[in-house]
RNA sequence: CGGAGCAUAGCGCAGCCUGGUAGCGCAUCUGCUUUGGGAGCAGAGGGUCGCAGGUUCAAAUCCUGCUGCUCCGACCA
């Protein structure tokens, strides 16, 4: 991408209303744009990061054998009546009615809509275990948004639904996804500890949330040091071995590691001093083993082996991409701007053309741009006429974790240089060396 | 839902108290000079002063109502 043809309104002061960094970088680096209270457009920039935030996921939650579908934002009032929700969610929901005077709502989860689906097809228990999952637009009137797309009213959602014969399948079914949520937080840099939650609205009584230490976080966590030294679950992990994931599950929960309302301080205080951490943590996914709370109202039921009806167990299991992308900036930003992980990163390389206007600059850059797209990289190549001070500003800014600084000082010599966002080093390298050295 | 604020150019703000031609910085456009860490000079464009009503010869400014937005707290993914 030529970024005088792109899409890109950096703004190089803040805006007032940001309070946090990500916020603040979110705006600046042209990402997002506020429509209303909590609600916002994703600008070209950001979207590219969301949607490969999406994709990460996707690719987890595939592997551990989730199967992706799609289901709507608008749902029936009548749907939520079924499970006695649509009294108990309280006005967080957004209630509407459509021309006929039908009572409808945009919707918050998806529990409902998703069990009657499987009433509906699955009757024999061979169809089980069964994971579905969508990424889908979530609203939930939230009494006050705030920190931009962290806690927005509308926002992407992640939320796969499990269906399982049993609660020891069902055991198996929660497993997968805490393995899946484990390596899925890791692809994007951030040290995602499972921590013993309230399960809320959704009900039931096996719930873990998945935290990330961050000073601008909402949740008061206390942990094991350890966690942050973990290893993630490599990606040849078998999902189907439910005493192997018994065993990621029990290493991964066996530290200590609770939000201030589950929080023990007994428990916690046993921990050595030098290990015990007490921080603030932005939850970034959230699994619930709820068994029969909504397959029970909805008579979703299979035939079992033994020629029985036996009503399903469910469990679900959130991430919010959107919240996702400010968490990340929030662990991974300096003073300059935004640090993206390789895996994320909007754009993998900038090409900086320094001196705009400069035939031999000029016929560089397009060389290189030419040949690292055809390559299959993320290009954008900053053919501006801007100064080079300002080019070096706003590729720190969007934080391009890889950036070809292309002069006419190194040209001399026959060479560019390739900085690094993440730590500011920078080498003199000669331009046909890039692809290789990139691979590398 | 309690408390506190804000609303004037794309962004950040001044002007309001004490009513009288709508201003500054950044951004944008044009030209020239510049060109390796957010350049300089000169010129230009851009405004229903959140909305409605009231007071007044005259309202961004005073009064009333409304709306939108932000922050703190409680709540919540």
């Amino acid at each position: 991408m030529r970024l005088s043809r792109y899409f890109l309104p950096i703004l190089r002061e803040v805006p007032k209303e940001a309070e946090i960094v990500s916020h603040r970088l979110m705006l600046r680096a042209g990402m997002i744009r506020q429509e209303s209270a909590g609600i916002y457009a994703w600008l070209p920039f950001g979207l590219r990061v969301l949607n490969k935030v999406c994709n990460i996921i996707r690719e987890e939650q595939n592997r551990s054998g989730a199967v992706e579908m799609l289901m709507p934002t608008i749902q029936s009032a009548d749907l939520w009546r079924e499970s006695g929700r649509y009294d108990d969610y309280g006005k967080e929901m957004l209630r509407i009615k459509d021309r006929h005077e039908r009572e409808m709502l945009f919707g918050p989860t998806n529990e409902e809509m998703i069990t009657e689906i499987v009433r509906a097809y699955v009757k024999s228990y061979k169809a089980l275990p069964l994971n579905l999952y969508h990424i889908q637009w979530k609203f939930r009137d939230e009494v006050r948004p705030r920190f931009g797309v962290y806690r927005s009213r509308e926002f992407l959602m992640k939320d796969a639904y499990s269906f399982d014969l049993d609660a020891a399948g069902a055991r198996h079914s929660y497993n997968k996804m805490f393995v899946a949520y484990l390596r899925t937080f890791a692809r994007m840099g951030l040290k995602a500890i499972p921590m013993v939650a309230d399960t809320g609205p959704i009900g039931g009584n096996l719930s873990h949330e998945f935290i990330i230490l961050a000073s601008t976080g909402e949740s008061e966590v206390f942990c094991h040091g350890d966690y942050l030294e973990m290893a993630p679950p490599s990606a040849d992990v078998n999902f189907d071995d439910a005493a192997g994931l018994q065993s990621v599950f029990d290493r991964w929960t066996q530290l200590y590691a609770a939000t201030s309302e589950k929080h023990d301080e007994a428990a916690f205080a046993a921990i050595p001093e030098a290990r015990r951490m007490a921080a603030r943590g932005i939850e970034v996914g959230h699994i619930f083993y709820f068994g029969t709370k909504y397959s029970e109202p909805f008579g979703a039921k299979v035939q079992g082996p033994d020629g029985a009806e036996h009503t399903i167990h469910m469990g679900s299991y959130g991430i919010g991409p959107s919240r996702l992308v400010a968490a990340m900036i929030e662990a991974s930003h300096d003073d300059n701007g935004i640090i993206w992980p390789d895996a994320v990163a909007p754009f993998q390389v900038g090409i900086l053309n320094l001196k705009a206007g400069d035939s031999t600059t000029g016929a560089a850059c397009e060389k290189l741009y030419a040949e690292l797209t055809a390559a299959g990289y993320d290009v954008l190549y900053d053919d501006t006429e801007e100064r080079a001070g300002a080019k070096f500003a706003t590729a720190d800014l969007i934080g391009l974790p890889w950036q070809i600084l292309v002069g006419p000082k190194g040209l001399a010599d026959g060479k560019v240089e390739l900085k690094r966002r993440v730590d500011g080093s920078r080498e003199l390298i000669a331009p046909g060396d890039i692809l290789e050295r990139l691979k590398a």
